[in-house]
DNA sequence: GCCGTTTTCGGCCCGACTGTTTTCAGTCG
């Protein structure tokens, strides 16, 4: 069983035990376990295999390491049948409206006999919910907007959606007087690969607050205002992305900056870590705790004030190295930034080379010099043009004969073109039965060879881990491209045993791809964080099909950097000649 | 339910806003 359906599972018996009403400690001690569980590299099945101790594992005891192995062992776990037995599992699906908690689904439940979002959506139509105690027209409208969004956006925005949207309200923004600072905060500055809505954080002059919240709400853009305060508003754009917007004083910008970034489990361990320090941080700063808080009015008072004008003032109080935001997940950062061992992350302009692009000779819309001229134009001292081959028919793949004039082409193109490398390869289809889609007289002639899976993605887990690791066993593959095939939003990774695929990549020496196109991120940001911790070298790939799609590079790196890689583990920050002797890298240990 | 420089019990992050209240519960991040 995948950590991600263990995960399901525990989430969904945490929601069920909020519903109920349990302590909201032990729920909490379940959305712990959940979050080290997401963090983790290897898969929990395989570490019971290996005799390790569950228990050993950050928020995870007795009762929840009890919970993983029954779920493993049989499939099942008798505490959530238990639970389900008083509460409807359905339930657990109304707590994600927007605006409804596990509160008013008790009451919905109780009173009206509500177990699903259909349901709720007739009671509502029957003016039932509006006369119920706690309830009114205001929320009854709310409940049916959100219903309404529920049914409506399927998935998260796309970060690169998200930048494309927010950018006009920076720039409305960003024209009025008394705005100091401005910065999208929360996971679009972590860069996660998608967003759920925008954190907008402004500094403003004293008194100019009003003015910021007003033009605000008054973007025109803006489909509806969600809530509007003094310093805190929210509204949704006509794309649906909701965007919260957070006005904070000067002395207070790096502690709101720390806190509205999050993640919330970065927050969490922090201010945790600040109460063993007898310290407080909250988003006006950080504080010594007053002495002797236990009685009454210790509420409005913070205590003194230490700092947190800027985001590295309020980690240097707590002891720690400035973090950067896309490691902010709570997956040993914390510790790293204590002891100074913070990973020096891969950036952008390390990158000398892109390894996966295509041309007109398959299904790109640009000629082989125009990607080579834009590469050089990025910087760039290689690139691999790496066209279909031609399994996938709709895309007139690359024949042998083809390639053959492709490789005279490049060759033509190389005699006049200065400063940069192209190199032969080819993208190859992986076929169903793990041989590769192309003869071995034309493998032998590429540079590069990339393989990747296009087709018949629908197959079992064991077969297509045995397919893939039969491609990578082939002496010509060098990388593993979209190793997922995963498409955000729109599909699913297929079933594949991610961790045995790297072990191999390991033994093969093969490297595996980061696909920066922004719609695939594949491999994911944990992947390629075990992927380094198992010494496999990853390439970030734009996958580009025209000119400006070489562009994307950015999305990977950043992807790259929620994985902890740093320069060397990434193949192609390699100098030209680096990457040359790498090629060469199985005939030279024959040798 | 988890955890321990407060160590096997008694804590566990905390402030803003809304709506329905008449002093505050629920939700969110």
């Amino acid at each position: 069983m995948e950590n991600i359906e263990i995960v399901g599972v525990l989430g969904e018996l945490a929601d069920l035990l909020e519903i109920k009403g349990s302590n909201p400690f032990r729920i909490r001690a379940y959305r712990n376990a959940i979050q080290t569980i997401n963090g983790l590299t290897q898969s929990l099945e395989g570490m019971i295999e290996d005799g390790e101790d569950l228990t050993d594992l950050p928020a995870v005891g007795k009762d929840i390491a009890g919970h993983i192995e029954e779920l493993i062992s049989t499939g099942g776990l008798s505490r959530l049948e238990e639970v389900a037995a008083e509460v409807p599992r359905t339930l657990a699906e109304l707590v994600k409206l927007d605006g409804v908690g596990p509160k008013k689904v008790k009451k919905l439940w109780n009173e009206l006999g509500v177990t699903t979002v259909d349901q709720l959506e007739e009671a509502l139509e029957a003016d039932r919910v509006v006369s119920l105690e706690g309830f009114g027209a205001k929320s009854a409208e709310k409940i049916r907007r959100s219903i309404e969004d529920y049914r409506k956006q399927v998935g998260r925005f796309l970060l690169s959606e998200a930048e494309v949207l927010i950018q006009p309200l920076l720039d409305h923004l960003g024209e009025i007087d008394g705005l100091d600072e401005l910065e999208v905060a929360g996971s679009f500055r972590r860069r996660r690969e998608t967003v759920g809505d925008l954190d907008l954080l402004a500094c403003a002059v004293e008194g100019s607050e009003e003015a910021i919240m007003d033009r605000f709400v008054n973007f025109p853009s803006v489909d509806r205002v969600v809530s509007a305060g003094v310093t805190k508003g929210a509204v949704v754009l006509r794309s649906g992305l909701e965007v919260d917007l957070r006005i904070v004083p000067r002395e207070s910008w790096g502690a709101a900056l720390l806190y509205f970034t999050g993640s919330k489990e970065h927050s969490v361990a922090l201010r945790t870590r600040a109460v063993r320090q007898g310290l407080r941080v909250n988003e006006w700063g950080v504080f010594r705790a007053p002495d002797g808080q236990d009685d009454e009015e210790s509420t409005d008072d913070f205590g003194e004030r230490l700092g947190g004008t800027e985001e590295e003032e309020a980690y240097r109080i707590l002891g720690l190295e400035w973090i950067p935001p896309v490691l902010r997940e709570n997956r040993g950062e914390i510790e790293a930034a204590e002891k100074g061992s913070l990973p020096s992350l891969v950036r952008l302009d390390d990158i000398r080379g892109d390894l996966q692009m295509h041309s007109m000779w398959s299904d790109g819309k640009a000629s082989i010099e125009e990607m080579a001229l834009r590469c050089r134009e990025l910087g760039y001292d290689y690139l691999a043009m790496t066209d279909h081959s031609p399994n996938l028919a709709m895309v007139q793949g690359v024949t042998a004969e083809k390639a053959k004039l492709q490789w005279r082409e490049i060759e033509k193109i190389q005699g006049r073109l200065e400063g940069i490398t192209v190199f032969r390869s080819m993208e190859v289809d992986i076929l169903k039965d793990g041989s590769l889609d192309m003869e071995e007289e034309i493998l032998e002639g590429l540079d590069l060879v990339v393989i990747s899976v296009h087709t018949l993605m629908d197959m079992a887990k064991t077969e297509m881990t045995d397919r893939v690791i039969e491609a990578m066993r082939h002496p010509r593959a060098d990388i593993l491209a979209h190793p997922t095939g995963r498409l955000l939003n729109r599909r699913e990774p297929f079933a594949l045993d991610v961790e045995a695929v790297l072990h191999a990549a390991a033994e093969f020496d093969v490297a595996v791809e980061l696909n920066a196109s922004p719609r695939r991120l594949d491999l994911s940001d944990v992947h390629v964080r075990r992927a380094k911790e198992l010494g496999v070298k990853v390439v970030i790939s734009t996958d580009a099909h025209e000119p400006r799609a070489l562009g994307s590079m950015r999305f990977g790196v950043e992807q790259a950097r929620r994985g902890w890689l740093e320069p060397g583990d990434v193949l192609n920050t390699m100098s030209v000649e680096a990457f040359r002797s790498w090629l060469g890298r199985r005939s030279e240990s024959q040798a």
